[in-house]
Order: structure tokens, then C-alpha cells, then sequence
DNA sequence: CATGAATGAGGTTTCATTCAT
DNA sequence: TATGAATGAAACCTCATTCAT
């Protein structure tokens, strides 16, 4: 009988151990021996769990996205909780989220290179939209408000704004502690009237 | 007896032709043999006139940068102009900035990292803000509003939703003409009181 | 409790499917992975029934052998046949022996290098030899000819000519269909007084 | 002013080492480390005067048949000489023919598999058939035979009969001296009435 | 000063072999 | 016995940098 081994699992551990390896040194800086090392596995176990470097990369990408939508999960799970809750949610507020938004970063110049990453970052796109839109519905049906005809644009108006934060907070973390990343993000949306 | 060339002459088409190569390939995938082959030398004369690969990335930024500040400029010379003018000039609206602002994006992940582009990256924040400060204030004295306390925070909102225009609009550009990014920026600016 | 399988049928099994891709891909391009695609197993038991790589490769030659010989076999044992008849089943006539001689050919620069393959390929030209000698005797104790001083040198000459042969009619397939084939070595017999 | 270095004169010197390599290793034990070991290069440089491995090993073939043309040139521009003469020029008949044919012979497996080896080779044989096409013409006329009808016919026969015995040459060196290789040709000349 | 030939370190990838079950 | 997961050595190739002219 052959050897028994969780293969998801493993593949995991390589995305993850991968994550850490471009949060840290960037795409480019990644080499599949740093990743192992981290992993515990020769490069050869690498390529046996994935076809490819870009398909390991791809793996790390996923990962990220996964703990942003989970974090946000945890938030719309609760009883009572705002747009401005779920949205924070999405700031690199901590350790882990902050590095799930450099992963992020790092794989968005090379969107606009490989269409394999970008189809990745639209599916994620439109998963985000999606929970965004249904958040911002849930706030003006809450707050009694009617549902304003140019919702789409809000809503890229809205992305458009965290990803900016995003940016503006991982770039000069120092001077972005959670409580500004939130008090900024709140600020915008009572003045688009998402917030109350 | 060498050729006499003039050298900042020299440089700066070397670093055009970098911007070229940085915004079709990524910056990874900019060789400096393909840079060389655009500008019409070979490698050795670009090391001749940079101290390194990082130098000529560098200069290409700065190309990228002054593309912007200019485009800024020719709108500020001007007897009327709006803040929303100001700001329509940091979109990619053109081919031109466009590629500026491909660049632009392709360093991001990379001042994570080194130090050296991280300091290029805060410089040229500094002057963007010194700008867009002036003509906040500009704009407030126009209106004969009073200038907020808070308004270094309200220039960090700008500037992170100009980001995140930005981003939008280069990694989906078939879904951003320049109408839309300009209604996009207008609605933003009349939310937070700084359109009209 | 393990799969009872008949040991020599799976050895045979495999050894077959290695001689397709040896075939098909080239000795260098033979892997293990995809001899045991073909056969329906993994590598860990093509190296469970093989002491190494090299093994399952001669044992594939082994298998054109004797795809040569049984075709010999099959002409001699009817009750009239000429040498023409013999040799001609050394040919590659059809699809199989095509196959057979494919192989055949992919072992020969290499047992310039291995001792192992050489020792193989002399084990196999002897069985050639021997078979051959008997035939070229037969011949002229039929057409009532002495037997002439230099038959080893005539048996020679007449192998290389098959060999000739082969690697011209492999090599252009489509420029020696089996009647070429057949014509050319027909006339060489005819020269050398080894027809009719 | 760049280093000036006589290009042709380094990819020959290369393909040369190729070749030493070839014929001692095989096409597939033949590394580039070995080939730039023995051409006293890297395998930098050697990927810098060739696009690919097999670039180089493609030269390496093509010097090999430059041997075998030199040397039947040579033969061809004495003012008295056979055929016979020319056809042993293309024998394995001395150290540095057995290198130019067991390189030959390391190509003929793969010129199966590989369309741009197989052209190599067509493209070989071809200006092989012209010379030999000439030469037996040139026997015909001084020996005032008509020239046969199916001319082609016996070229190949001829051209089939010599790889056979290059084949049987090389793999059996020690028994085939080159006075048998030119005896057994010689035989075969006379019998095809092409020698006297 | 200016150039381009040459370098070689190091990365990804392949694949026969090993070993745990 | 039989299997397939895991390994890691080694090969090719790329490309920034160096150096001779």
C-alpha cells in the first residue's frame, strides 16, 4: 500500500508557506527553494503538488483572498454589525491581513501582464462586489433609505476608495494604525451617505 | 575618437525606452537587453551610463512622475480651472498616462521591498500632496469656505479614492473611458465638498 | 491483501507498452511515467518489476526481437520458401515490424556507449547470424551451388545489406513501400548469386 | 571598442567539442558543462554563439558531415581514382571518419522523432546521392557501359549497402579493419558491376 | 569615452529511484 | 507483495555584470 497523505492539505501549506515568502520578498523575490525551506519540502514536492511555479504563486493568491472573505464572514455572521464593520474588515488592519493585502499587491502589476491572473483577480472582483452590494442594500434598507438608481457606481466608487486605502496604509504602515485606516474609511462613507 | 554624445540626452532615452519595456512586460520581465534594443544600444552601453539595472528602473519612475506633474502643470497655468481639472489629470485618461501610471503601478509591490524605491515612492508623494494641498486650500478660498481642521486627513482621502481610481481604471480599462473616471472623481469630490 | 498477478505477464505487459513509447518518443524520450501510462501502472511498480530503467529498456528490445524472429519463423516453417522469402520478413513491411525496427535502431548509438546494450545486441545478431547461415546453406544445397570459401564475408555482406536496407526504408517511409522494399533486396541477392 | 573575436572560428571550436562529446557519450550523455569543458568555455557562452542545446548539437552533426565530404573531395581531386576510392572515403576507416560516423549514427534514432534533425538529414543525403549519382556515372563513361535504366534504383542499393557497413563497422570495430571494409565493399562493387 | 563579447551564478524543472504503508 | 508519494540531483538556460579593446 502506498503512502497515505492529506493532498489538499499539503498543497496548503505550500500556498501558505509561499504567502509568507511574497509578502515578504515580492514576486520576483520568490524562488521555489526559499518556499520549500519555509515548507519543509524540496523543490522537486513542490512541482509534485503543482504543475507549475505560477500555479504555486496562483495557490498563495487564492489564499489570500480567502482570508480576506473569511475575516468578512465572521463579521456578517454576528447579529448586529454596519457596512463600516464589514468594510474594515477588509483594511490591513492586523499581522495577517496585512499580509493577505501585500500578496494581493504584488500580484497586481502582473495582472496586467498574464491574463491567468487577471481572470483570477476579476473572479475575485466580482466575489467581493457581490458581498458588497448586498452589504450596501442591507444599509439602506435598515436605514429606511430608497435604493439610489446609480447603485453600480457607488458601489466602484466604494471599491475604488478601500482599494486606495489598501494602498495608502500597507505603503506607510506606520502612519496608518487600525484606528485611522477606520476613522478615514468611516469619514467617506458618511459622506456618501453609507453610514449613520 | 568616441562618438560625442550628450549624456543626459542619452540617459533619458535610455530611460524612455525602459517605461516602454516596464509597461508591456512588468517590471520582472524587463530585460536589459530588450530596453537596449528599443533605445537602439546593447547593454554594455546602458551599464556605461547607469551604475545598475536598479538605476535605470529608477529613471524610468521618474519619467513616469514627471509625465504626471507636468500634465498638472499645463492645467494649473491656466486663468480658470477647476480642482476636479487638477485631479482628471492624474487619471489615466490617455495612451500616455496611461503608461505612466502602468509604471507607476508596477513599482508599488516593489517599494515593499527596497528601501531605494520605497524613499523614490515618498518623494514623490510629498510633491503630489504639497500640490494637491495648495489647491485644496485654492479651491476653499474660491468658495470662501473656511479650511476644515482636518485637513490632512481630507488630503489622504483624496489621494488614497485618486489611487484607487486609478487601479480601477488601468486593470479594467475597457470598462473606464475617461467620462466615467471624471464622473466617478466629480461625484467623489461633490460628497466631500470640494466640486462646485 | 495484495493483487496475485502473474509476475512474467505483467513483466511482458510492460516491456510492451515501453517499446511503444520507444517507438514513438525515442529512447531519450522514453520516461517511466509514461511507459506506465500505457501499461496501466505506476512507476513504483514498473521499478518493482524491473531492477531499473535499463532493464525494462532491453527488456523492450528483447520483445523486437522476438517479433523478428517469430515472423522468420513463421516463413521457414512452411514447406517452400526462398531466401528472398527469409529475409524479407526482416524488413519493415508493416506496422509491427515497422515498430520492431524503429526499436531496433533507437538501441543502436547507444550500445556504442553501454556494454550492457552491446552485449545484448551481439547475443542478438549471432541468433541473426546463425539463422541466416543455415538459410544461405539451404539455398545452395538447393540450387545444387558449392558451398563458396568466403561464406562468412558473403553472410557478412548480406547483413549489412539488410541493415542498409532497414535504416533507408525506416528513415523515408513513404519512398519504400514493402514492393521497393522487396525489388531492391531481391536485386542485390540476384548480384550476388543468392536468387533463383 | 568591444572585444573583437572571430565568430565562426568560437562555433566551430564549440561544435567540434560537441562532437568529441557526442561520439564518446551519446546524444544523450552529451552535457553542455562537458562540451564547455572540453571547449574551454561555459555553458554561458555556448548558449551565447547558439540559440539552444540542440543548435549545438545540430553543428556538431554538420561538421561531421563536412569530414566525409573533405574527405571524398580529396579522393575526387587526384587525377586517377574509383570509385571504390571514393566509396571508402566514406567508411569508418580511420580515428577521425569513426567519430564523424558514430556522430551520425547518434542522430539517425532521432531524426525519427524530431522534424528538424530528419531535415538535417534528407538535406545530408541529398548531396551525398549528387556525388555518388556523379561518380557512378563517371565509371560508367570510363569503363564505356551504357548507364542502366533504373539508375536511382542502384544508388540506393549502393547508398543502403554503405550504411550497412558503417553500421557493422562501428559497432564491431575490433573485427573490421579497414582493409575488410574495403574488401567486403569491393566485393559488393563487383557484383553490381561497378568495379574492375 | 563607448561598446559588445563573454561570463557564471543560480533558478526552474524533470524524472529515476526510494521508502512507507 | 505492490503501490504511489516523495525526493533531490542535475541539467538547461537566462541575464545582469564585467572587461578588453
Amino acid at each position: 500500500m502506498p503512502k497515505i497523505v492529506n493532498h489538499n492539505e499539503r498543497r496548503l501549506a505550500i500556498a501558505k508557506a509561499a504567502g509568507i515568502i511574497i509578502a515578504k520578498n515580492g514576486l520576483e523575490g520568490t524562488k521555489l527553494t526559499d518556499i520549500g525551506h519555509i515548507a519543509g519540502v524540496t523543490t522537486g514536492t513542490i512541482t509534485h503538488y503543482f504543475s507549475d511555479k505560477d500555479a504555486v504563486l496562483i495557490a498563495a493568491l487564492e489564499v489570500a483572498y480567502d482570508t480576506m472573505f473569511e475575516n468578512i464572514s465572521k463579521v456578517t455572521e454576528k447579529s448586529h454589525y454596519t457596512l463600516l464593520d464589514v468594510l474594515t474588515e477588509s483594511l490591513p488592519s492586523n499581522k495577517k491581513t496585512q499580509r493577505a493585502m501585500s500578496i494581493w499587491l504584488a500580484f497586481w502589476s502582473r495582472a496586467l501582464i498574464e491574463p491567468k491572473i487577471s481572470k483570477q483577480q476579476a473572479q475575485f472582483r466580482n466575489r467581493w462586489t457581490t458581498i458588497i452590494m448586498k452589504e450596501v442594500q442591507r444599509h439602506y434598507k435598515i436605514n429606511q433609505s430608497p435604493i439610489p438608481k446609480d447603485l453600480n457606481d457607488i458601489i466602484e466608487s466604494l471599491t475604488a476608495h478601500v482599494n486606495g486605502l489598501i494602498i495608502r496604509a500597507i505603503i506607510d504602515m506606520p502612519d496608518w494604525p487600525k484606528k485611522r485606516q477606520r476613522k478615514l474609511l468611516m469619514e467617506y462613507l458618511k459622506a456618501v451617505g453609507l453610514h449613520e
